[in-house]
DNA sequence: ACCTGAACACCGTTCAAGT
DNA sequence: ACCTGAACACCGTTCAAGT
């Protein structure tokens, strides 16, 4: 083990440009998705092409660093919505909110299951964090008696950013993300299981 | 309606490298996503790059002339099983075989939802010919009450496409893809099994 | 008619030169 | 330590020159 040196506090300069970095990023994938020109990256945080390498030395790693923040906020979401609801509706307002952000990026979701299968990735941590906090709600809905024992948090996320990637494809199919979500739900939910006289109220707000 | 003119059988030569990039296109694009370099497709094909923009004026109508290949086929298998198997069984079969077109060819599901939605697109009419072989399979099944009523064609192929757009992604998912297809299926069936009395409340508002 | 490859404007990534 | 932009090897697309 190496003893690591005190990791001193990164300059001033540098800090700010890893953060007009990231702010960028952000802007510019929400308008242009995943693949999106580096240069323009740059150009709008106003640093030098070679800045932008020396933070993140590639794609990846800047959308990894953006993928970080979500999955900490939902992770977190996880533990508001057990606190806050009754098993099932819980795991049905995180599935959705997960649902909506994998739609809000185009390219993102594929990323984001990349890392979930590679234990290389420094994202996995914060990605199994998040991916353990949704698999808690499954696991005290499907206590409950509400969703079908046999299905898998690993299932879980796959049909969610599915749903969610879809919508994400054309206007109209992101007007029926609700619909589409409420149909993958029922799949879920345990056969005979009294919830089917009452669907899942969109609550209309996006 | 124009009177085309003749339109003389296209020289032996071009005939032949259309054929060729086809084919080459469609190793390609199985081996690397639809983003994959279109320089390789014409050096696998031997053929000069200006011959491969001669025939397909860009990546999109290269995509769209492997597409509609696939649609044509597509609609046919929906003839086949409609012919073969009872109403719920031919769906599902079908869309068992859709999906799993979907998750062999990286990047084509996201083009196959744009043209749908794309009237003008040289592909629409192939795509409106699946789709509505696709639909008539549903139409059947939901005549027989086991397909809830509220189910459009629309969400089929939007279902369907994300699970196989899922599955490609890895490895792990791929051999999951029997299972989340099956739970999505179990979404679209009537809830409580073929004794359902009444379709589900609140589909009026679709 | 059709084929070809050089040419153009981009891109991701690297790295020597600056402060 | 950190920043910068020129440089390299690609790419999609166009087009003058060939047969």
């Amino acid at each position: 083990m190496t003893v690591e040196p005190p990791a001193r506090a990164p300059r001033a300069d540098a800090r700010r440009n890893r953060d007009r970095l990231l702010e960028a990023a952000a802007q510019v994938v929400a308008e242009q998705g995943a693949q999106a020109s580096l240069r323009d990256v740059a150009r709008r945080a106003e640093v030098g092409l070679g800045t932008l390498y020396r933070h993140f030395p590639n794609r990846e790693a800047l959308l990894e660093a953006l993928l970080g923040r979500r999955f900490e906020q939902l992770a977190e979401r996880a533990r508001e919505f057990e606190r806050q609801a009754e098993p099932e509706q819980a795991l049905v307002d995180w599935l959705r909110e997960f649902s909506a952000g994998a739609a809000a990026h185009q390219g993102l979701p594929e990323t984001l299951m990349a890392t979930l299968h590679d234990p290389a990735s420094p994202l996995h941590a914060s990605c199994t964090a998040m991916r353990e906090a949704g698999a808690g709600l499954l696991a005290a809905a499907q206590r409950a008696g509400r969703i079908r024992p046999d299905v898998t948090g690993a299932d879980l996320f796959a049909l969610a950013n599915a749903v969610g990637w879809m919508s994400g494809l054309a206007p109209a199919l992101a007007e029926r993300r609700e619909h589409l979500f409420a149909l993958v739900v029922d799949g879920l939910r345990t056969p005979g299981g009294r919830a089917a006289g009452e669907p899942p109220s969109g609550a209309g707000t996006d």
